[in-house]
This record gives C-alpha cells, structure tokens and sequence, in this order.
RNA sequence: GGGAGUUUAGCUCAGCUGGGAGAGCAUCUGCCUUACAAGCAGAGGGUCAUAGGUUCGAGCCCUAUAACUCCCACCA
C-alpha cells in the first residue's frame, strides 16, 4: 500500500477497470431485481454539488442491493431542457447578427442537434468522476429517436381518448423566452409597488368610479369594470356606460361577486386578455377580448399613441397620462406578489393565447389513490402532503410551448381542415386522403416526456423484456423541489400507460446549501464544484461528506471544510488499514468461528454485529446520514482507538497463537467494514479489499454483511475499557505526563478472568511499565481509584499531591451523594414504583446498592489519609 | 390566504415507539507511543425557543406564543 492516502492515484483506475468488467450492466435473470431511473439532468449542463449528492445516494443504494445480491439496474440519461437550449442557441446566432426565422426551423433544429452532440457525454462524464455505478450502456437522452416514440404514442392515446384539448385560456407568457410555461414555472416573487386609484368617468355626465390596480399599462385591455353586487355604493349604477380613460371608449360597469367590497375602492377594471380572473369574468358577462400586450411585451395599436411602448416603460408613461388627463386620483406604496419566469427571472406575462392542454382531474384521481392507500411511499412522509396538496388542486395541464426545440406536436391539419394525430409522420390525411399536411407548429413541454422516463427507458411502447422484469423501479431519488414538477407526473403517466406505479418508494433530499444556508448560485458566487472538490479531497471524500450527517428531505449545508473532515477520516480508516495489511503478512487464515476468542476479540465482534445490523437497517431506511455516523464511530472509537491498540500487545509479542488469533479477528473485522463501507465510499474501499489476502475479485460483487458469523459473543470487556479510562483519568488529573510510564496495580476480592487475561493490554493502553493483580496493597505510596468490586492503585509516589487527591475524593464523593439522593427520590415516588416498569425499578436498585457500597469506600480511603 | 419545516454546546447538527442530554468542528491541557501530528490521551461547555398541560417521569406527546425557512395560491 501506499505510505499515505492519495485518492488521485488510483480512482481514475479503479473506475476504468470496473467499467471493462462491466460490472455495471445488466440484462433480465431469475434473481429479484433492484432498479432505479437517474434524474435526467440537463444534457447542455454542468454537475453541480446537488447532482453530486443525487447520484451518490442512488449509487448507495445500487451498490448495496448489488451486493445483497439483486439484480440491479441504474438506468443513467440526459433531458433535453428545450427552452432553455433554444435560448442558447437564440443568442448565439444573435451575436453573429441572424435570428431564428431567418436561419429556419430545419436549420435550427440542426443547430439544435449539434449542439446536443457536443454536450452529450459532458455531464455524464463529470457523474463518472463520483464513481457512480450505473449501466452506461442504456444512457438514454429525452430526445432519442426510442423516446420520441413513446411521447407520440402517449400523445395520441391521450387524443383519442379526449384526454388533450386545445384551448384558449389565459397562459402565462415570458416575453424574453417567447413561449408559453406551466404554472410550475411561474415563480411568484415579492414585489414592492403601487396601486394607482383611476378615475372612469360615467359617459352621461353622472359623477365616476375610482378603481384601483397595480396594472395601469393593462387599461387598453379594459372591457368592462365589475363591482360587488350587493355593494350598495353602486346598485343603481350597474349596466351604466363609464368612458376609459385615454381610450375614450365606452366600457359597462358589471355586477360579479369576484370583486370584494372591502378592497380598494370596491372597483376592479376587468380585462380579459391579461388576467385568468378577469378572463373568467370576460366569459360570464361575455366582454370583448382586447389584447394590448403582444408576444415581445409591447403595447399592442389597442393602445393609439402609447403602442410599441414595452410594457414595463409604459407604466411611467401611462401614469403621467393619466395624471395629465386627471384621471389619476391618487398612487400609494403597495406590497404584492408577481410572476416570474423560472428560468430568465423576466415578469411573465398572463396572455390569452391557444394552447394545448390535457386534462388532468380524472388522469390523476389513481395517482392521489396509490399514495393515500400507501403503493407509493415517500421518504420521508411528510412530502406526500406537498403531493397529494397539489395534485388535489390540479390544473389542466399546459403541454405546448412555442419554441422548435422539443418533441413537436403530432398534430396535423389538411388542407380540406381535418386534424387528426399520428404517431409516425403520416403521407396523407386518414379521413379525406389530402396530401398537403400541416403539422402544428408548437412542440412539448419538457416535462411531457420526463413523464415518461421510466418505462420510456426501458423500451415503451414496445413490450421489452426489461419492461417486464424491471417496471415498476424501485425507487426513485430526487429533491422535494421538482416533486410537483416530475414526480407526479411520473405516477400519473406509469400507472396510465403500464398499469402500476413507475416506483414502489420516492426518496427526497434537500437542497445543497451553502455554510450559510444560501442557496448556491452563480449569481452569489457561493457554489461549490463538484469536480473541484473531487481533485482536492477525493470522489469518495466528496461522497461521504455529502451524506454524513444529513437526514432525509432536508437541505444540506454544505462547505469545503466537509469534503477536508472526510478527507481526514478516510486517512484514517486508510492508515488503520495499512497497518492491518502489514501485520498480517504471516497469517494463517481460519474461521473466526473456530478461534478460541478471547474477551477482547468478542468485545470488537459484538460491536461489530451492532453495526452491521444498524448500517443494514439504517439503509433500508434511506437514512444514510445515520449509517454513515455509524460507521465512522465505529471506525475511530471501536476499532481504532480500542482493538488496534489492544492487538499491538499480540502482534509484537511471543505468543503465536494469540497472534494469529488476532490478525483473524482484525482481517475479519477490517473486511466487514470495508463492505460495509464500500457504497459509501467505494473507490477507497475497492483499493484496500484487493490488498486483503483473503479477498476474491471485487469489493463491489462481494456479499453486504447480515451479521458476525459467530455465536457467542457476550463479553466482560467493557470492564477493561472502563478500567483503563479511570488510570488515564487520574494520570490526567495529576499530571503524569503520557511518556511516563506508572506501575498499575488491581485488587479484587473475587476471581476475575476477564482481568487476568488483559493485563498487558492495560498496561499498554493505560501506560503501566507493569500491570499486576495483587493481594494486598503495595508498600510505595498509591494512589487508589474504586470501580466497583476492583481498587486500582497507582504508585505515582511523589507525582501525587495528596491535597489534590483529597479534593478530587471530595469531589467524587459529592457526586455519590447526589447519585445516591437522586435514586432514593425516585424509589421513594410511590408512583414510579408502582407504574414504571419493572426492569428500570431494580436497575435503580442496584444503581443505588452500588453507590453506597463506593460512597463507603471511598470514605474509608479518605479517612486513612 | 393555505400548508410544511426548523428552533438542543461558541458553530454545524444527531437524539428511532417518553425512562438519567450526544457527535463533529472550535476552545483548553498533556503527549512526536514503530497505522495515522491529516494523529493520540484528557478536560471545560447546554433552564433542549417561551408559557401552560398530560404523565410516576417530557428534548420527545398535547395546546398556545414567538422567531426564522420553504412550498403552494388568481385579491385588483
């Protein structure tokens, strides 16, 4: 092995060796398989710390259900991320003077192509780095010519069935994007404005109405202005003309219980073309539509003098207007909330528009039923109501999006006015045989085929043999921010389209923060690279200081400093390896079963069961952040700090048997927690595995420990640990320095094996140049220590200040008294002893016999002094 | 407006169905002991946000309050 842990020697290797195995692909058997689909990330992007800690907790569970013995698939891919690749490749052909319609659609899309090409393996290859195990074989693409076809036929049974409807409706609208987006991308913000109070002059003379809005620019759009009707202010008014201002057009005043009396002045200006409300109420009282905002958010000729002002400008100029006219009553600061493009932060715009559609209330009724009656489970629970909340509350679905990148709508019209859809580009018109086709111009939102993902990748629509064994996935793991977004959707298309759910459990994480809490944006600054944190401290370093620590759908916070710690625990676990691997050149190898164990051996291999059992079950429980800490206890306070340093006494001494008795148990031990490590960290613990001399091929096919393969475990050694820390306590206490040695003697009235057989070993943890029992007290001056049956004397002669001795006695006897108070209390509480159970009534028994019992000793000891 | 989460040591957080408050980092002390000074050994440090309640017993359960965070929602 190397002198000292270098991660950057051999993870590159390590990888490419499993990757030539493939070890990571798999094809259908008879064994009971283990699949997960990986959260496409954006094909044109860059791995950012938070597909670090997706890929690795999806890697977690792979490789453990690898090694347990699953047939297990990870089906890795891209997504394509139309909208925001167009706008890419928008600007680029801006900054060499061409725009979209002049290059054309055919050449776009080419564009679009190379563009994917370029960037199809950028990310995927910076996910390899993590040494993630998934079959790189089926790397799928959301675009792939496989996939389209299952977005078509899905389209077109979604057609036939009326389940997709084209629509007018009030959409919301980036003008700087150009498309339409979904309500999901709609990200509403706080905004400080005003709401300006406008004058409406009644057209025969009679006085005005004042409404007030936070829109002015909108007032070209006004069709009407609607009051609450059982507002008495205005009941003889209703069904009067009122003249816009500016327009000087003759609008109604209309009655509809959507106004409320108390807010404003009671009066709402209604215009249907740029608010989903407004619209509703445009249909009820069937008012005009006047669109005075166009597709670049410019003020349509609806607006006279004032069009081709942008929308956001136009707010200065319409309001001096309105003050010059008079019509302004008055402007007060206000707080509200407005939509935001997700993606180029610009305000959308709410603009009727035709769009597609599908309808969603009935699609979505089995996808609610199979989390309520628990087919589908989400980890943790709580996130189901974030679900279930949103799907209970759906909206059609906006599937449409103009932009050219994406899969296109399979809709075509001809000339004669037929529109049909067609799952492979048709030659001519199923209903009159026209020739001419139009397809319509629009394409699919992403997420129209992200729906698809897991049975699209598996082969869908044909009926694949991985289809059959591997639908429905096992899980799936993602963040609880795309859960309204993906996850959903997911459900509600697997349990359409294959009759059950596309995975039987939902693991959510948080999102990966800054120290600080912020979310990391290139804006800020504050982001961490993930590939930088990998050349510093290592893939496996990166990996556990994810995961160690976190819970379950919480976000992590998340700086260098971490990746540093982890890099210094796995040098630890590294060098404890080393010295393992060298002392165990001579071994002979046997069944730790057939070794007479000694205390210490069964005292590692209990806690090495306790473990085992935890890590499994803290696992199945997708509680890695535990497994981890569990782990890594185990490392440093179990196997190094106590079983290394107990197996030195054999390993340098004469004993042979003891010593091959221990280099088994520290093989055992070390090849158990490597593989129990290993999905954690599985670059370091593949590097140590092959230097083992009992290891056989790969950690990663290795069998996941059940549990110690040995009966009879049950052990006194934690007499010895407790033993050793009151010397190295007292010597603490009276300043004997760790590189003076002190002879160590015990008493005991009763014979004590466990003692007898570890006295080396606590004259080596405990610095002893000796460690004797004995009968009687030695004639040098000691000083004594109580624990329990034993008095430990320590000859520290001239070391010792009795003044010190006395108080720390003192103290000790001060702390007995509180003890001893504090459990007669409670045995003295009728109610404890009559309601609590009875196991913790004799232990405070006992707990108080035992106190007494040093409190007596310990006075005695003090008043010899 | 609706919903969720958080509040425990100086910092970051654990604490599973209620039974004597934990870890890591930081701080202080001693040690270069042949796996590791990226280390070892020891120590200090907490009214578990507040107020009530249930219970023999509450960090944990119930009720209210406060602060922070997030998600959802069409109040001009």
């Amino acid at each position: 092995m190397e002198k000292s842990y270098s991660p950057e020697l051999f993870e590159t290797k390590i990888y490419q060796n499993w990757l030539d195995k493939n070890y990571f692909t798999t094809k259908p058997d008879g064994r009971e398989h283990y699949s997960i689909v990986m959260p496409p990330p954006n094909v044109t992007g860059k791995a950012h710390i938070g597909h670090a800690l997706d890929n690795t907790m999806q890697d977690i569970l792979i490789r453990t259900k690898r090694m347990q013995g699953f047939n297990t698939l990870w089906v890795p891919g891209t997504d394509h991320a139309a909208i925001a690749t167009e706008q890419v490749l928008v600007k680029d052909l801006k900054s060499k003077g061409l725009d979209k319609e002049t290059v054309g659609r055919e050449e776009f899309l080419k564009l679009g192509w190379q563009w994917y090409d370029k960037y199809a393996n950028v990310i995927c290859d910076q996910l390899k780095k993590l040494g993630i195990s998934c079959d790189w074989s089926r790397q799928a693409f959301t675009m792939d010519e496989n996939l389209n076809r299952a977005v078509r036929h899905v389209f077109c049974q979604y057609y036939k069935e009326g389940l997709i409807y084209k629509g007018k409706r009030v959409v919301n609208y980036c003008p700087s994007c150009k498309t339409t987006i979904s309500d999901n991308e709609n990200v509403h913000i706080d905004q400080s404005t005003f709401l300006w109070y406008i004058k409406y002059p009644f057209a025969d003379g009679s006085g005005s109405v004042v409404v007030a809005t936070t829109r002015p620019e909108t007032i070209f759009g006004d069709t009407a202005v609607a009051v609450n009707p059982n507002d008495r202010r205005f009941s003889d008014k209703i069904g009067k003309d009122l003249i816009l201002p500016l327009v000087n057009k003759k609008i109604k005043l209309i009655a509809d219980d959507y106004c409320e009396m108390g807010f404003g002045t009671g009066a709402v200006k209604i215009t249907p073309a740029h608010d989903p409300n407004d619209y509703e109420i445009g249909l009820r009282h069937n008012l005009d539509v006047v669109n005075c905002i166009d597709h670049d958010g410019k003020l349509t000729e609806s607006a006279g003098v004032f069009a081709g002002l942008d929308r956001i400008e136009a707010r200065g100029v319409i309001e001096k207007a309105l003050a010059d006219g008079g019509y302004l009553v008055k402007k007060e600061k206000y707080k509200n909330q407005v939509g935001t493009c997700e993606r180029c932060g610009s305000f959308t715009e709410p603009r009727i528009s035709t769009q597609w559609f599908v309808k969603m209330k009935d699609l979505v009724k089995p996808a609610i039923e199979v989390v309520k009656n628990g087919r589908l489970n989400f980890h943790p629970k709580r996130y189901e109501k974030t679900y279930l909340n949103w799907l209970e509350n759906i909206q059609d679905w906006c599937i449409s999006r103009q932009i050219w990148l994406g899969h296109r709508i399979p809709v075509f019209t001809c000339l004669n006015g037929h529109t049909f859809a067609a799952e492979s580009d048709p030659q001519k018109c199923p209903i009159c045989g026209e020739k001419h086709l139009e397809q319509d111009e629009g394409v699919l939102d992403t997420w129209f085929s992200s729906a698809l993902w897991p049975f699209s990748t598996l082969g869908y629509p044909e009926k694949t043999d991985d289809l059959k064994y591997y639908y429905p996935t096992s899980a799936l793991v993602t963040g609880y921010d795309i859960i309204t977004f993906w996850v959903s959707k997911m459900v509600f298309s697997g349990l359409k389209f294959m009759g059950d759910v596309p995975f039987k459990d939902v693991v959510i994480h948080g999102l990966v923060r800054d120290i600080h809490g912020v979310k990391m944006s290139k804006h800020l600054g504050n982001g961490i690279d993930p590939i930088d944190m990998i050349n510093k401290y290592g893939a496996d370093a990166l990996r556990l200081s994810l995961v160690n620590g976190m819970s379950t759908g919480t976000d992590v916070k998340y700086g260098e400093e971490k990746a540093k710690e982890a890099k210094i625990f796995i040098n630890k676990l590294y060098n404890a390896s080393k010295f393992v691997v060298q002392n165990l050149k001579d071994v002979k190898i046997c069944s730790i079963e057939s070794l007479n164990l000694r205390e210490k051996d069964k005292w590692i291999l209990l806690e090495l069961d306790k473990l085992i059992k935890s890590v499994n079950k803290n696992i199945d429980k997708y509680a890695f952040g535990v497994a981890t800490s569990n782990l890594i206890e185990f490392t440093v306070s179990k196997f190094c700090d106590w079983y290394i340093e107990l197996s030195k006494v054999d390993l340098y001494g004469a004993d042979e048997s003891n010593k091959n008795k221990t280099q088994n148990v520290l093989l055992y031990v070390l090849s158990n927690l490597l593989k129990l490590f290993h999905p954690f960290i599985p670059f370091v613990t593949e590097y140590i595995y092959q230097e083992l001399p009992n290891s056989q091929g790969t950690i990663m096919l290795a069998e996941f420990p059940k549990k110690v393969q040995c009966k009879r475990l049950k052990n006194n050694f934690d007499r010895v640990i407790e033993i050793v820390r009151l010397i190295r306590n007292a010597r603490a206490e009276f300043n004997v320095p760790d590189n003076k040695n002190v002879s160590i003697f015990l008493h005991t009235n009763k014979k004590d094996k466990t003692l007898e057989e570890n006295l080396n070993e606590i004259a080596k943890l405990a610095h002893g140049d000796v460690c004797k029992l004995v009968e009687t007290e030695p004639k040098e001056k000691c000083s004594k220590i109580i624990s329990g049956e034993i008095e430990i004397m320590l000859p520290m002669g001239q070391l010792v200040d009795s003044q010190k001795e006395k108080e720390l006695m003192e103290k000790e006897i001060e702390r007995l008294k509180f003890e001893i108070e504090r459990s007669k209390k409670m045995l003295s509480n009728a109610g404890f002893v009559a309601k609590a159970p009875e196991k913790l009534i004799n232990s405070e028994r006992e707990k108080l016999e035992n106190n007494l019992q040093k409190l007596r000793k310990i006075e005695n000891e003090i008043n010899s002094l």
